[in-house]
DNA sequence: AATAATTATATCATATATGATATAGAAAAA
DNA sequence: TTTTTCTATATCATATATGATATAATTATT
């Protein structure tokens, strides 16, 4: 049951993407996610759950889902936080 | 008489980094505060005042002014307004 | 010096991020 | 399949970022 609404939640957002200026909009969000795509590479790659990384910062393992699921607008702290959790640091630049 | 307040203020600063631990706490934050470092360059090489650039991006020169002077936490979403009001994009990356 | 322009600070209301708990859903392991 | 582990989602309380206005302080211009 679930699952069919799973699956067809995928099918809409493939066939929305098929729409040009849909797509445009998606991809132009991009790169403000590149950050969150790094975070969960680096953290897989630790072999880390989200409760460990979590631990390790001090929050619970749901809100390093909702920011890896990004759907919110983090601050600058706790993305350093997060990127100390993975023992890297956090480097931003204007270009 | 205000004009004393902030030199005193000035002096304690100036004291209170001559302990160790103070300014190594310093000195740590520092990395942090290098995006704010270049919006102010950017903004200032493009010789723009803090309330242009906050009509830029459908804000008010004291928020700018908030930002550069780092005594806050700001969000992804609004340093990258504030890059995008400088004709940059933000980029960040784990290291 | 006087005026104007720029920046910093204070304050308040409101929006929203975060902390937290519970639980559903999905994936992996047994 | 059953159990366990991991991730996503919902919800609420609280902390805090942001929008906004006013004004002080600083700096530049004349």
């Amino acid at each position: 049951m679930s699952k069919k609404i799973t699956s067809s939640w995928k099918n809409i957002k493939k066939e929305l993407l098929k729409d040009p200026a849909i797509l445009n909009e998606y991809e132009r969000l991009e790169p403000d996610y590149q950050i969150i795509r790094e975070i969960i590479k680096a953290r897989i790659k630790q072999g880390l759950s989200q409760k460990e990384l979590a631990e390790r910062i001090g929050t619970r393992q749901s809100n390093i889902s909702r920011l890896e699921s990004g759907d919110c607008n983090p601050s600058l702290e706790f993305l350093i936080k997060v990127a100390h959790g993975l023992d890297k640091e956090l480097s931003i630049l204007l270009r």
